[in-house]
DNA sequence: TGAATAGTGTCTTTCAGACAATATGCC
DNA sequence: GGCATATTGTCTGAAAGACACTATTCA
């Protein structure tokens, strides 16, 4: 197979006469009481310069979760835990190099404050409010609208929440996780009544004790799976 | 690019240093009281003289969609009116041929007794009733698992029951419908009660005579496109 | 004891689910 | 009038949503 070149100029189209097929993966969490998104710093042709999803081409012995976890190491230095397919791109001219269809993957993890490492195709990664996200390359902003859109409706009929926060949580932290990624405030008597009668948490018996005021119960969940309650 | 040869023993798999990229279809309509899907009988390896979901290789100018609608007509005949991508299914050892990814599209058509005109890849086409498919290639049963859930639970929240049925229908025409796709009996009376809360149907004014009974209104769907209402 | 956050219960409204009698047309 | 299907309303229980006070710790 003849080498991919990088330029608009002396790229071979030729080479792809069968579509071509990437990864993208739309990585959440939470920083700062802000739902924040991982993007990279494309250092290359085509959108040089632009924030992208992290992702790339899929190889020949991988899964496509294998491919989504390679590639988010390879850009950013981070290991992937939950992730679920999103949707599958393929608008025609969706990319200017020949054609590519992306499937998206959507990703989440709990806050842990990791130093980002780009190598490879990124000059940079760095996490990005989904209120105010840079120009992005391809489709990505369209994308990222997708995932979004999924996390929010299955906060509602699923325990997915687990993938944004620690291993033990308190009902506060549980129901500001929430209140971000849904960009509302919920009443708190009628959130913990919900939460409760789910009857997926277990008190650890710990106490969080972070200040001048009454300590909180920490929770944890009680299934390691994503578990769907509607 | 080689030609793509047709048995086991020389199939030259370096033709396929990427993977490949398929569409398939579950198509699904009703017939006989009965939710049927229609599949091909294939006549060339792999899986020679299996029943498989129509479907075949992404042309690079072709969107998905596109593909769907092309090789439905190709192996069938049938014109592809509601459809919607379903999921991207990868496994690595999926397909004996190569590393073939497919993406899965999910479509409804009316009952319209069509006479089906296989051509091309396929020896036949046939309704298969879903509660007793033949044995099918590749992982095309886990497929249409995935697409008769897909379907099931969008009844409860969406229009997408007008998939299956004709322009004008009746009210008990429609309850039917979603008990054939369920699988269960539903009460008249709460099922009429929550269909007119939902304020998506017009009455047509004309009336269905068919027997020595009551004439039932007709009904249509104000909304041509698909409509969420949960 | 004041400041800050944690934790809890009642009332009202809405919706799902159980349930049976009347209406209309054809023979 | 008899048959077959169409059409309609009430009651009950469960869950969502509005709403305010007490509990605990620390300074």
């Amino acid at each position: 197979m003849k080498k991919q070149s990088l330029n608009k100029n002396n790229y071979d189209a030729s080479v792809f006469d069968r579509p071509s097929l990437t990864v993208d993966i739309v990585l959440f969490s939470i920083e700062n009481n802000d739902l924040k998104t991982l993007l990279i710093k494309r250092n290359i042709w085509p959108y040089k310069n632009h924030w992208a999803l992290p992702g790339g081409f899929v190889k020949p012995k991988e899964t496509l979760e294998q491919t989504a976890a390679r590639e988010l190491k390879e850009e950013t230095g981070l290991s992937l835990s939950f992730s679920e397919q999103l949707y599958t791109f393929s608008k025609i001219d969706r990319d200017p190099r020949t054609r590519v269809i992306t499937v998206a993957y959507f990703a989440l993890m709990p806050n842990t404050n990791s130093k980002l490492n780009p190598t490879t195709d990124a000059s940079a990664a760095a996490w990005h409010s989904i209120k105010k996200l840079p120009d992005l390359a391809f489709d990505h902003q369209e994308i990222i609208q997708y995932a979004l859109q999924r996390l929010r409706s299955k906060l509602y009929y699923s325990n997915i929440v687990k993938g944004l926060l620690a291993k033990d949580f308190t009902m506060s932290q549980l129901q500001a996780t929430y209140e971000i990624v849904l960009g509302k405030k919920l009443d708190k008597r009628n959130f913990r009544k919900k939460m409760h009668s789910l009857n997926l948490f277990v008190k650890t018996g710990k106490k969080q004790l972070d200040g001048s005021h009454r300590p909180a119960e920490l929770y944890h969940f009680k299934n390691r799976k994503l578990v769907y309650f509607a």
